[in-house]
DNA sequence: CGGTTTTGACCCGCGC
DNA sequence: GCGCGGGTCAAAACCG
């Protein structure tokens, strides 16, 4: 009997492997808006207020206060039994959270999880929602000690071996530096799961990267040759020494030592193959928020380019991120959020025009076309995406349908970021097919070779309480304070919402504040 | 038309 | 002060 937790999934009895569901996604890292966007533009509007220092929390701090996470942790990891996550993290506002900060980016697969036939949803989306929860490691800051945690996530499949009964992914999921404030409850991980991080083995199935991680006092980013400290910062050592491992080979956190103040979060994830990445940038997994690249740089000593994005979203938002692979493990991208937003979520796409032309145009100009002979429905054109849509009416009854379907749930604006992630993901079918990024077998229907457990396994899900975050979206921003309550409330790392006044580490009722300054 | 990406130029901080 | 390198700007091209 095998119990994992997919992001706000829990998964009993499933025997079948992970890494397969996952790569049945395939393009879910196409990332929205083609190429280092992940467009997923919305038509919010929201005031433009310039973003203030910001008040992150390490996650370490944010586990200490959430005893639920120790628990589980503690308890995963020693135990074979299933376990209830639903029950273990709950928020406050009863909203189920499983403390995944990714999974409340509302990731537009992962509000597919009300799909009626979950096996589509993982089909199209469980890459993206494996990256979502694999960078579900997120990194938050404190301004006050300038300290960055950084999760790195790693390629669940390959540094988990579900076929493993009883194997949690949970259960080996986070390192957290012993300098970030550590939990004190009882049910502290720390002591519970791992009185010395050098006690823990690693994984049965671990990346390279993973060994060298566990096997050496650096952590796993560290090993990654992820640039955490700015370059203008070159004193900024990383602090990853004596990472605290809970068994983790999924995903990693270390701190990180920062000078500025400017707060950073840096996450992590598996990285799509190279050959699927654009001409220059990278395929960046999409997220909530729309981005724009203003920018793209050859860093030093890194083959990769780093792109820059900034929200755009709303004009006044000053959120960015940079993009690029780890130097030395391609496979993995190095996300690094700067500032905040200061407008909701997303809600609906609202910029199509430009966002997808990348990836299929200019990278693959030919293969687009020949491509889209081949297979009107991967290609980019209108009539495509009305078939996509289509299909995402006809929803997952069909298996092996590699198209992401939206919830039967889901509201136009959902629907609205699910047509531009069918697109990437059915690109980047194209792209990947028979490939991943490890080079192994990539095989886009997990349904067909995983049938039976599957089944057992998505119709576990379909009992599972609805997304969460789909209520986000269900109910749209149009209620500003229900929007952020939830917002908060889905998002208890504040990876998307950066309020600066959020003092998430103490008291849960200061979610209220910082959004509501800026909504002035 | 309004959005995007691309890309060279520019700006700026840091180390020497 | 200078050079290096990262971050940003902005024009051009592209896309739906």
């Amino acid at each position: 009997m095998c119990s994992f937790i997919f992001g706000p999934i829990i998964m009993d009895n499933y025997q079948g492997d992970l890494t397969d569901i996952v790569r049945a996604s395939g393009g879910a890292y196409g990332g929205g808006g083609g190429g280092g966007s992940s467009s997923c533009s919305t038509g919010t509007s929201s005031a433009e207020l310039p973003t203030t220092s910001h008040h992150h929390t390490t996650i370490t701090h944010t586990l200490s206060r959430n005893d639920h996470w120790h628990q589980h942790f503690s308890s995963s990891s020693s135990s074979s039994d299933p376990i209830t996550f639903s029950s273990v993290l709950q928020d406050p506002r009863g909203l189920t959270n499983f403390g995944d900060p990714f999974s409340t980016m509302r990731d537009p697969f992962l509000q597919e999880l009300d799909m009626p036939s979950a096996s589509s949803y993982f089909t199209g989306g469980l890459e993206e929602a494996a990256a979502s929860f694999g960078a579900s490691a997120v990194s938050t800051s404190t301004n006050t000690n300038t300290s960055t945690t950084v999760f790195a996530a790693h390629k669940i499949l390959e540094e988990h071996d579900m076929r493993r009964p009883c194997k949690n992914i949970f259960s080996n999921m986070i390192q957290i530096s012993p300098n970030a404030k550590l939990p004190v409850s009882p049910y502290d991980s720390t002591t519970a799961v791992a009185p010395s991080p050098r006690a823990i083995k690693p994984p049965a199935v671990v990346s390279p990267n993973m060994v060298n991680a566990n096997s050496s006092k650096d952590c796993l980013v560290d090993t990654t040759g992820v640039q955490i400290s700015s370059p203008r910062n070159p004193g900024l050592k990383r602090r990853c020494g004596g990472v605290k491992f809970y068994e983790s080979s999924y995903a990693e956190v270390c701190t990180v030592e920062r000078k500025k103040n400017q707060a950073k979060k840096v996450v992590c994830i598996p990285a799509p193959a190279a050959a699927n990445s654009r001409q220059t940038g990278e395929v960046v997994p999409s997220d909530l928020w729309a981005w724009r690249k203003y920018g793209q740089k050859p860093i030093k000593g890194s083959p990769y380019p780093r792109g820059y994005y900034r929200c755009s979203s709303s004009k006044g938002c000053s959120a960015r991120k940079q993009v690029e692979r780890s130097r030395t493990d391609p496979n993995m991208l190095v996300i690094t959020y700067t500032s905040e937003h200061n407008h909701p979520w997303p809600t609906q796409r609202n910029a199509l025009a430009g966002s997808t032309r990348s990836q299929p145009s200019k990278n693959n100009a030919g293969n687009s076309k020949s491509l889209e002979g081949s297979n009107p429905q991967k290609s980019t054109t209108s009539k495509a995406k009305d078939e996509q849509q289509q299909q995402q009416q006809e929803s997952n009854n069909s298996e092996g349908n590699v198209s992401p379907v939206v919830a039967g749930n889901s509201s136009a604006n959902s629907a609205s970021v699910k047509e531009e992630n069918m697109e990437d993901i059915e690109k980047q079918f194209e792209m990947d097919e028979g490939e991943f990024s490890d080079g192994l077998p990539y095989k886009p229907c997990l349904m067909d070779q995983s049938n039976n457990q599957s089944e057992d396994f998505f119709a576990e899900l379909g009992e599972i309480e609805a997304d969460p975050l789909d209520i986000l979206f269900t109910q749209g921003f149009g209620a500003a304070d229900d929007q952020r309550e939830e917002s908060k409330a889905l998002d208890p790392f504040h990876l998307f919402d950066w309020s600066g006044d959020n003092n998430t580490s103490t008291n849960s009722s200061s979610f209220e504040e910082p959004n509501a300054k800026r909504r002035l």
